[in-house]
DNA sequence: CTGTTAGCGCATTCAG
DNA sequence: CTGAATGCGCTAACAG
């Protein structure tokens, strides 16, 4: 019992100390899979992401890890690549009893997908990039306002008086929302919105978007790329040009990976402080594990954060 | 049987989808930590890095991943921020019979410390970055040849006219052995090296690491940074003071991180091919863990691949 | 070849 | 308050 952790009155602190000392000469450690067993708490967390090599989230699991390790929960890492077979099967693997907890990025799954898992006594976190109402299904939302970000972004770019403002954008994921925000916002300021959206949200994707944008005859004066690899892209493709940034045109990207402070010129970007956010998402799951499992999902609103740099 | 993956010829393949099929319906998975009590199996591997969010890291570990994952094992991820005292606490924590094996990288930790965890039955795979024997302990290396690689880096440098060829490095991790090629091939060169080494392995510390250069008179016509994020901070110093990269200075890096191909001009480096390394190094472990426990260590090299860019 | 049983190491319950 | 007995769900060994 002392050494699951337990605490009793009982034993006396110097007892305590002798039999905690004792299995520390005999090498003795409790065998967590029979624990797991005993007490049906595996003690592991899982953390699901869509790609650890994007640099995105390794930051992100970095916030969940520093509170799981504290609680003593092991981090199970899991990549779905965003893709529904892989989160699907996220699923089925978590309704094996190996996890106490999940929490993660889903692109494809809804709310609704992960009721068996929850009803089976696993709480889930989600980190989200959009407004999130807190549903009856007992799971437990964390969310950017990507939208809002989006305007933001708008607006500070229509306040130091740009009004022909692209975006470009891949397809899927939370880019949509990216995009929503910034045509409300650019109407609102009296702009006309002019979108490309294109497969790839990488650097070439960028690139090529960038590219029909220039050919479009829209002559913006400033791009505001959905990610920071696709404003990298835009950037190669100015560059290609001879256009200079910011002089000519401005370019704003969005989640301030390690990269964008790199680039010539410093990139523009909103940090979403994804280390935070793990933190948070990791209490939250916390607290339900020791908690109410079944009381109705919340959702939490997570701040965001223009970091203005040199390309802008 | 038939659930645990098992194959017996007696069962007809008719009788086995039936079982299957009927599991399916009923919903029934076996419960993982009854088997791994059972078996004392936990089809769990541990990768252990100094730094998930170090973007060298993630790639080698999927590369992990993808080999674990066919091979239905769970990874647990585990920071050790290349501490003595966490490296020390993921040896504790390993022998308490969470995970079946071990693969990782790890700066303070000697074979000889392994030794109790491996005859424990733990087998572990190390991920290196020169040269190793093979020693009596069944701990498998796999390694990259740093020392040969920065000789690699100075001699392609020498080659192209280069003789005054500065060194910046960190302390601490793989540097030490990078800084010794470069040495060796510059003295074999005739030249004469140079080399600042400041605390910090990270972008501030290539900044300040290349202004000492520039202030001691050396006047290189080339800098050989220890790590990419050294050589972005090296840059970002010429660039201040107007230098022309490569034109002036030429900058070398070391890691192929993603950042190298973003940054102005793209950096010249070298890659691990870190994906490679993580399969093979889980392939090594998957080895032993159907097999040979008590054989030697073995100790096999990688490659390493310059890559150049226009920083050069 | 199918059906039964013991026990992996713990946490919990019940008797002493 | 301390000690022994039970069973978590499974696999492996054994008997029928």
């Amino acid at each position: 019992m002392v050494l699951s952790g337990g605490t009793s009155p009982s034993i006396s602190t110097e007892t305590h100390e002798r039999i905690v000392k004792a299995a520390a000469e005999l090498g003795y450690t409790p065998n967590r899979f029979a624990q797991a067993l005993r007490t049906s708490r595996t003690m592991t967390i899982a953390c699901v992401v869509p790609d650890i090599s994007n640099p995105f989230y390794p930051a992100l699991m970095r916030g969940v890890q520093s509170v799981t390790d504290g609680e003593n929960y092991d981090l199970i890492a899991f990549n779905t690549d965003g893709t529904p077979d892989r989160e699907r099967h996220f699923l089925a693997w978590a309704r094996q009893g190996r996890v106490d907890g999940v929490v993660g990025v889903f692109f494809t799954l809804r709310a609704s997908d992960f009721r068996p898992l929850v009803e089976s006594g696993v709480p889930v976190v989600r980190i989200e990039s959009s407004k999130k109402q807190g549903g009856p299904i007992a799971i437990d939302d964390i969310y950017v306002d990507s939208r809002a970000a989006a305007e933001a972004v708008t607006n500070y770019l229509t306040s130091r008086g740009h009004t022909r403002i692209a975006m470009v954008a891949g397809r899927g994921g939370p880019q949509g929302t990216r995009v929503e925000g910034y045509k409300a916002a650019l109407l609102a300021a009296g702009g006309t919105p002019h979108v490309v959206i294109v497969d790839e949200f990488s650097e070439a994707g960028g690139l090529g978007a960038a590219e029909t944008v220039l050919a479009s005859g829209y002559k913006p004066t400033a791009i505001f790329a959905a990610n920071d690899l696709m404003a990298i892209g835009v950037m190669q493709a100015l560059r290609e040009r001879g256009i200079e940034i910011p002089g000519e045109i401005a370019v704003v990207g969005f989640d301030d990976i390690s990269a964008a402070k790199l680039v010539t010129p410093p990139l523009t970007t909103v940090t979403q402080f994804q280390r935070d956010m793990g933190v948070k998402a990791a209490q939250i799951l916390m607290h339900r594990l020791r908690g109410p499992r079944g009381e109705a999902g919340t959702a939490i609103e997570m701040p965001f954060g223009l970091i203005e740099r040199n390309s802008t």
